[in-house]
DNA sequence: CTGAAAGCGCTTACAG
DNA sequence: CTGAAAGCGCTTACAG
């Protein structure tokens, strides 16, 4: 039926319902300590009865949280990310937290503009979740001086709660499986979009491609280094110019699945296709990656941001109580299927 | 540098600053009139210099706005969604608003709780950017009792500005696109998953498929009616239960190209594949679509969101003037690609 | 056009 | 264990 538009009710109601001061039901409603167990149940039926909630404005201005918690991503409309920040969202929400979601759309502007005023962003939210945020410096520092509680995803040697797999490992493995066929002449699509910030996760993974190969004994030549980003977009325009404008490689180590769909198409472009005329590997295990019969590293997305929403929302209930930061690395898998195989 | 954690600028220190009472700069701040130029020029001076921004929690608190919109969606990681939230995102932060993100995940508990509680969220936003939802006569009427703004991305009829396709006609071509390759024995995947609230672009485009059917004086076999969901396991599934447990159609329309896509792999799974046992078309033009060959009806996303975010910050800027809902339609194309031929 | 005062609904010391 | 009082930083009538 319509709801009546009846003014909520306010503390001030839950005291006068329960026979005791507003002061004492503030604190039996946050589970404070020095409150009678009778007083508790009183405060507690009344406001059940009221279905009353505190109102964020005059809890945070009083000094109390926002109840809102931040999520910061790179962009919201990657395949990673969506999923991720949709679990975080549900972690979040179960919690009693709102989730402002804040996305830099691949512009450092807008990185550095939110980092500008990070005094604002704690006035507004009681947490930031950050997946894969290339921090500066002093953006760090920034974050630290701003007394927000941070958690993250995809970011390791942090000083706060981090939850990822070990890109560097990860593309490793790849990188070994296309080496393992057979191919020593490699490119990797990956890295951040030209002008874009940079993401983390996308220069781990670079490493690890250098290392497999430097543990070959091969070294990389840097013409075959294609800055990508991780969509399918940057993918297909960074495979273009690679065959175009430099030269066709063996094998392929794509940063993510997206960007490894990108070269895909760009092949099927050419008229070219994987593995026949080039091999290819990427890292996801995107829903799509069976049916292009991509070879992938498989790894888990929803459990990533749904672990580290936790994480941060553990450490916003014990505030005060000392606890190291903790780090957190899920497994990853190597799903072999047709887009690769031994060199001819 | 690592910003020193000096406390915010307070409206005080504007006022102090800038000579005059809180209650001016308050009004300068928010270019109410009665302010003279020159007490404007300086309290804006005043609060530049100061870095000054106003607390959300209080201006929340006494009466102003929260400086918050929330959107709310079926599910934050389909395609479409992913892409109008973020457009809808990048609108409502260049007009200094915060974006809650509400994710309804496919569950009717999780919209029947937001509903039940609007006039908790009306505390929390200003305005509510509603995308794709199917709301019932209650929550129409709850939505209206509490007093919030809104605007939404695909929904018709509705009390508010909207922005959206014509879905009906978009599916009525798509269909009349199999039905001029001479398939007649058309079967839909669409509507919502099982248990999933519905969603409205899911029953508009079922009537658009109806519609073509009669005008060609066909009725739809029930049993070719599959609810999929719009997602790629969602379509997989539907279209798997449909060869295995129904029969097979001479042609399917699929409600979005995650859909199809879910169905090309459910064929491929069968050891089928379209043209060739089956045409199906999508509705969307997925960045893959392209590389998958598939048939579908091209449709504007981050121009939906970003209009209707538009619409609603509007709509806050001259709220009590006289401004009837508007309603705007964004065209769909038809784009023809492999996945769909001739009956033979 | 401008300012003093009250009040929004909480939380936080500080007394009992 | 409990309550009276002050205060968080704004906005809103109400006087000037």
């Amino acid at each position: 039926m319509p709801q009546a538009k009846t003014p909520r009710a306010t503390i001030q109601d839950v005291a006068a319902l329960s026979g005791l001061s507003i002061c004492t039901v503030s604190r039996a409603l946050r589970h404070l300590p020095n409150v009678s167990e009778q007083a508790q149940a009183r405060v507690s039926d009344a406001a059940a009865k009221l279905g009353y909630r505190a109102s964020s404005a005059a809890s945070r201005l009083a000094g109390g949280s926002t109840g809102s918690l931040a999520i910061i991503a790179p962009t919201a409309t990657a395949w990673f990310f969506a999923r991720a920040v949709e679990a975080a969202e549900e972690v979040f929400a179960d919690s009693g937290y709102d989730t402002v979601l804040i996305s830099l759309r691949n512009q450092p502007s807008v990185q550095r503009k939110l980092f500008g005023d990070l005094a604002g962003l704690s006035q507004r939210v009681d947490g930031v979740l950050l997946l894969n945020i290339a921090l500066s410096e002093p953006e760090m520092a920034a974050l630290a001086g701003s007394g927000l509680p941070v958690a993250s995803v995809g970011m390791h040697d942090v000083p706060w709660d981090n939850v990822g797999i070990d890109n560097e490992e990860a593309a490793r493995t790849a990188t070994n499986h296309l080496l393992g066929l057979g191919h020593w002449d490699l490119a990797i699509l990956a890295g951040s979009e030209t002008g874009a910030p940079s993401v983390v996760t996308a220069s781990e993974r670079l490493r690890g491609f250098e290392r497999a190969l430097a543990e070959h004994d091969l070294t990389v030549d840097p013409d075959l280094v294609m800055a990508a980003g991780s969509s399918i977009e940057g993918g297909r325009l960074a495979m273009t110019e690679l065959v175009e404008n430099r030269r066709m490689p063996s094998a392929i180590f794509a940063g993510c699945d997206e960007t490894a769909f990108g070269a895909l198409m760009a092949l099927r472009d050419l008229g070219l296709s994987a593995p026949k005329n080039v091999s290819i590997i990427g890292i996801d295990d995107h829903q799509m990656s069976w049916y292009l019969g991509l070879t992938t590293m498989s790894q888990p997305v929803a459990d990533q941001g749904a672990f580290a929403a936790n994480l941060l929302i553990e450490r916003l209930h014990r505030s005060g109580l000392p606890n190291p930061p903790s780090s957190h690395v899920l497994d990853t898998k190597l799903v072999e299927r047709k887009s690769t195989r031994r060199r001819r």
